[in-house]
RNA sequence: CGGGGUGUGGCUCAGCUUGGCUAGAGCGUCUGGUUUGGGACCAGAAGGUCGCAGGUUCGAAUCCUGUCACCCCGACCA
C-alpha cells in the first residue's frame, strides 16, 4: 500500500473532544471518524487492525470447537418477547417498527437469536456440547457514550454461545474459554489484562468473569488482593468489615444536632469517627413508590448492584422524601423509626455488633448516640449491601487489605444456565428419552474496544505502538527525499521485494519533508520502520528501527530484506511466546 | 434523568463582557517558487447562512426567548 493513496488524514492538533490518549491518537492518526454520538466510521488502518483482532479471536474460538455463524442485526420483537427481555430491558434496546408496523429491535446481544438458531438442531443429547459464535454489529443506545471507541453505541462484538447437557460440562467448557481468552489478549499484545469475577447483571446465570485491562482511565473499579490473588469487580465484591468494641456500653441518648445533616457534619459535631456512625440511604420502588431504607455504616457506600440483585423484579430509584412520609431527611435512624408497613428496612452487615454508634434520631435536629444494634434492634437481619473499599478486608483470605484499581472491560464470560432455554422452550431428549433444558454459556469480546485498549496500553506522545500481531501493516517503508533518484530506485525495489516475501508494507514515497513523514509514521504506529534516504545511500546502508526504539540499526543495502524479515519474525515470536505461556 | 460547559471555514481557537465598517488568526487544502533527517520558508488563491428558529434594534456572531446537537461529572449500562 502506498501512503500517498491511503484514505484518511493525519493532523497535529489534538481534537478538543478527545479526553483519553487513545481516542485522540486514533482520530489524529486517521483511524476513525466521528459521525454521531457513540457512532464512528473506520478508516483503513483501523479496519485492518480490527480484521487482525477478529482473525486471532476466530482462530482461538475454532480451536475450542467453536463454529462461526451469523445472526441478523435486526430482530423481531417477538423473539425477545419469548425471553421476556423485550419488556425487562430499558431504553438501551432500540425498538422500532417496520413498514408493516411490526415491532423490531436492533440486536444488542444475541442469546435469543442463538437459541432460535439451535433450538431444533439441539433436540438430542447426542448433539451436545456445541458452541456457535459470530462477529456482528451490536447497537446499544447508551445513555452516555464516551472515550472514543471505549464506550460506543454501535460496535462489533464477537459473541459466542455454548450449549451443554450438564453443569459440569459447562464448567469444563467455561474453563477452556477462559484460557482461550487469555491467549487472545496475549496474542493481541495486551499483557496487562486480568480476569476478575463479576456480577451477572440482567444476563442472568451464576458465575461470570470479566477480562479487564488495568488502566486509570477505565470505567470499572476492581478490588484486588495482592496477597491471595482475589480479583473481583467492585460491583460483586463482598464487603467485609469489623466493629471493635471499646468496653463500656453506653445508653441510647438523644442529642441536639442542629443543622447537622451529613455524616461528616454529624461526626465532627459529636467528635466521633465516621465508622462509629450509622447512616440511612433511602430509595423508592419505581413501581409503587414504597420506600426502601438501607442502614449502613457511615464510612461506607451502598453498592447498588447488590441492592438491585436483592430486588430482582423491582427497579430502585433515589427517593424523594416527602413531608407526609414521616421521614426526616438527614435525621433518619433505625431506632424509633415510624414508617408505614410497606416501607422496607434493610441493614448492612457493617452494622452487625455495632456498639456506641451514632445515628439519626428520627426527629428534626436530633441524633442518637450510644446505639447498640444487638440491644436496640435485636431482630435486625443483616445482608451485604456495601461497596468494598480501598484498604478494606479481602473477602477471600480475610487477612490482607484490598486495593481498588480501575479497568476497561474488554471481554466477559458468563455461565447462563437455563434462563434462555427455559423461557424460549429449547429442549432435548436425554438418554432416557426425557426432555431436558440445555445449559448455556455465553462469551463476548468487543473488537473495537479491544483495539482502543491496546492503543491505550501501548502508546507514547507521538502515537500508538501497535503489537506486530495486530498492526495495520508490519513494515513502514519511508523514502526520505524521494526526488533523489538513487534513494527512490532503491526504495521502489525494496518495496517490491518485501511484498514478494509476503510482508505487509506501507510505502511512503511522498515528496514531503522528513518531519511530516516521521510524525505520520509515528501516528500509524507500525512496529518496523525502514528508512531509505540519500544520506543512507551514501553510506550504502538502510536504517531499520522499531516503533518503540528498542531496535535501531543500519544494515547493508543487500541484506535489508533479510534483516527485515528476521526482525518481523522475531517480533511475532515474542508476542506468541507470551501467549503460549 | 440531574449538574456543568461548548457550538464561529476540514481542525484548533480569537472576537461576545460594553451590538457598529468587508468576521479574523494558526494549522490543513490548491497554484508558483525556494528548501529537505523530526510537522520548513516566500508569494498568491479557494473555503464561513457565526448550530437552528423567533424576538429586541436603524443595525445582532455579540442582547433576549425557545430549540437542537455535542462534551464533561453523576445516574444507568446484558
Amino acid at each position: 500500500m502506498k501512503m500517498e493513496k491511503l484514505v484518511g488524514e493525519r493532523f497535529k492538533n489534538r481534537p478538543s473532544d478527545c479526553v483519553i490518549d487513545s481516542h485522540a491518537l486514533m482520530v489524529r492518526g486517521g483511524y476513525m471518524k466521528y459521525m454521531a454520538s457513540g457512532i464512528y466510521s473506520q478508516y483503513p488502518p483501523l479496519r485492518r487492525i480490527c480484521r487482525k483482532i477478529e482473525q486471532i479471536i476466530r482462530e482461538e474460538m475454532d480451536a475450542i470447537d467453536g463454529q462461526e455463524v451469523q445472526f441478523p442485526v435486526v430482530l423481531p420483537a417477538s423473539l425477545w418477547e419469548q425471553s421476556g427481555r423485550y419488556e425487562s430491558v430499558g431504553s438501551e434496546l432500540l425498538r422500532f417498527t417496520d413498514r408493516n408496523n411490526s415491532p423490531m429491535i436492533l440486536g444488542m446481544t444475541h442469546e435469543e437469536a442463538a437459541v432460535h438458531l439451535a433450538r431444533e438442531y439441539g433436540n438430542s443429547y447426542a448433539k451436545y456440547p456445541f458452541m456457535i459464535y459470530q462477529f456482528q454489529t451490536k447497537f446499544r443506545d447508551e445513555a452516555r457514550p464516551r472515550a472514543g471507541l471505549i464506550r460506543v453505541r454501535e460496535f462489533t462484538m464477537k459473541d459466542a454461545y455454548s450449549f451443554h447437557t450438564s453443569q459440569e460440562d459447562l464448567e469444563a467448557y467455561y474453563d477452556k474459554c477462559f484460557h482461550a481468552y487469555e491467549r487472545i489478549f496475549a496474542r493481541a499484545g495486551l499483557r496487562e489484562t486480568i480476569a476478575v469475577s463479576s456480577d451477572s447483571g440482567m444476563m442472568g446465570g451464576s458465575l461470570s468473569h470479566e477480562f479487564m485491562l488495568l488502566t486509570p482511565i477505565g470505567e470499572d473499579s476492581i478490588a484486588i488482593c495482592p496477597e491471595c490473588g482475589f480479583k473481583s469487580n467492585v460491583e460483586s465484591a463482598e464487603c467485609i468489615t469489623e466493629n471493635h468494641t471499646d468496653g463500656a456500653c453506653e445508653e441510647l441518648q438523644l442529642v441536639h444536632t442542629p443543622d447537622k445533616h451529613t455524616i461528616e457534619e454529624v461526626c465532627t459535631f459529636l467528635n466521633m469517627p465516621p465508622e462509629k456512625s450509622c447512616k440511612a440511604v433511602v430509595y423508592q420502588k419505581k413501581s409503587m413508590g414504597d420506600y426502601v431504607i438501607l442502614f449502613i455504616r457511615g464510612d461506607l457506600e451502598a453498592n447498588e448492584t447488590k441492592l438491585t440483585n436483592f430486588f430482582p423484579n423491582e427497579e430502585l430509584i433515589p427517593a424523594s422524601i416527602t413531608s407526609e412520609s414521616g421521614l426526616h431527611a438527614g435525621y433518619i435512624g433505625p431506632v424509633n423509626l415510624n414508617v408505614n408497613k410497606n416501607t422496607i428496612i434493610l441493614y448492612d452487615r457493617s452494622l452487625q455488633n455495632a456498639e456506641n454508634f451514632c445515628c439519626g434520631g428520627n426527629k428534626e435536629e436530633y441524633h442518637y448516640t450510644g446505639l447498640n444494634m444487638s440491644r436496640d434492634l435485636p431482630d435486625a437481619e443483616y445482608h451485604d449491601f456495601a461497596k468494598a473499599t480501598d484498604h478494606g478486608i479481602c473477602p477471600c483470605c480475610k487477612q490482607h487489605s484490598l486495593s481498588i484499581s480501575r479497568g476497561i472491560e474488554i471481554g466477559n464470560i458468563f455461565q447462563l444456565g437455563t434462563k434462555y432455554t427455559k423461557s424460549m422452550d429449547m429442549q432435548y431428549l436425554d438418554q432416557n428419552g426425557k426432555p431436558q433444558y440445555p445449559i448455556m454459556g455465553c462469551y463476548g469480546i468487543g473488537v473495537g474496544r479491544l483495539a482502543a485498549s491496546v492503543c491505550e496500553a501501548n502508546h507514547d506522545e507521538y502515537g500508538p505502538i501497535w503489537p506486530i500481531t495486530i498492526a495495520p501493516w508490519q513494515v513502514h517503508l519511508c523514502c526520505v527525499r524521494s526526488d533523489d533518484t538513487d534513494a527512490r530506485n532503491y526504495a521502489d525495489e525494496l518495496y517490491e521485494k518485501l511484498q514478494s516475501q509476503g510482508l505487509e508494507v506501507l510505502y511512503d514515497d511522498r515528496k514531503v519533508s522528513a518531519g511530516i513523514m516521521f510524525s505520520d509514521a509515528d501516528l500509524l504506529g507500525i512496529p518496523v520502520r525502514l528508512i531509505v534516504s540519500p544520506r543512507n545511500m551514501k553510506q550504502q546502508v538502510c536504517e531499520i528501527v522499531t516503533r518503540d526504539k528498542t531496535v535501531q540499526k543500519q544494515v547493508d543495502l543487500d541484506s535489508a530484506v533479510q534483516e527485515t524479515m528476521a526482525l518481523v519474525q522475531q517480533l511475532l515470536n515474542s508476542v506468541n511466546d507470551t501467549a503460549s505461556r
